[in-house]
DNA sequence: CCTGCCGCCTGCGCGC
DNA sequence: TGCGCGCAGGCGGCAG
């Protein structure tokens, strides 16, 4: 479940059930989902035996599982990644691709990835903020985050206002979805040429996308299909307070107008062909 | 430096 | 029914 609120509301439910545990056996079912780890499966697995968590964080789309000793254990879900917590015994489902099981009585914690794009790694001294997402810009949920950075750093970009959003180095957390509800919130097109971008209207639409992601975070995220659910398989409900996103044909909650969908980037962009029109200033 | 495109994977739904 | 195609909440690496 991939953006900044999906990611959130797995973090949440981790900290329930890693913090404080001590791992008794890693089991890697699949060695792509480790394949940042250079070291190799066993490797992975040996760093981890007998090592404790503490609580789990997160920056953007990334989350992380600091250990006492100083290192964590980054993940990241891709498009497809999940963790879920069973009781142990439990049968393995299809995609199960790393399980924790741990000292106590309590379940396992496992990684399920069907498109294996997403994956976890052993970070070195990486407790208080792995190194290897340094790059990663905070998140707007973050209270160091830098408005007057963000604004700068987009107005210094030679390129469109959606890719821009989902430069993980501008901001960070925005995918697809919230991407274009942000922009229509904001009544932008997504090829609005950021340069021509007014401080004002960084400042808005950076709004726009935190009061999106809030929102649906307050209601366990959007969920399509049983592909983005927490860690004990529930969905969230924003699917329905999506306003464009997969809503190609249907009318514009504003004006009525029918939802655009375009190719762009290869994937997809919804719009209000009215309240966001072609801006005059366009990068594609 | 910076920008943007491609490849990485599996599975599902659709049209033929 | 079967098959091929397009499509899916992501990112890193690399070409230009």
């Amino acid at each position: 479940m991939p953006e900044l609120p999906e990611v959130e509301v797995v973090r949440r439910g981790l900290a329930d059930f890693t913090a404080g545990r001590t791992i008794d056996a890693v089991e890697v079912l699949h060695p792509r989902p480790v394949r940042r780890h250079l070291a190799g499966p066993d490797d992975f697995v040996a760093k981890l035996k007998g090592q404790t968590f503490a609580a789990p964080a997160r920056r953007g789309k990334y989350l992380w599982l600091p250990l006492e000793s100083g290192d964590a254990v980054l993940a990241h879900l891709g498009m497809s990644g999940q963790f879920r917590v069973q009781p142990v015994g439990a049968p393995d489902e299809k995609h199960l691709r790393i399980r924790f099981r741990f000292a106590d009585d309590g379940g396992e914690v496992r990684f399920l990835d069907q498109r294996m794009f997403g994956g976890l790694s052993y970070s070195e001294g990486g407790a208080e903020l792995p190194e290897e997402i340094a790059h990663i810009a905070r998140d707007p949920f973050d209270p160091l985050f830098d408005e007057d950075l963000f604004v700068t750093a987009l107005r210094r970009k030679k390129t469109g206002l959606k890719r821009a959003l989902l430069d993980q180095t501008l901001v960070s957390g925005v995918g697809n979805i919230y991407a274009d509800e942000a922009l229509w919130r904001a009544k932008q097109h997504y090829a609005k040429a950021t340069e021509t971008m007014k401080p004002l209207q960084a400042r808005e639409i950076l709004g726009h996308a935190k009061a999106v992601m809030g929102e649906a975070l307050a209601v366990g995220g959007t969920s399509f299909d049983a592909l983005y659910v927490n860690v004990n398989g529930e969905s969230g409900y924003f699917e329905r307070g999506l306003a464009v996103y997969g809503q190609e044909d249907s009318p514009c909650p504003r004006d009525g107008r029918p939802i655009r969908r375009e190719p762009f980037m290869n994937r997809s962009s919804f719009r209000c062909p009215k309240c966001q029109p072609v801006p005059r200033h366009a990068r594609w």
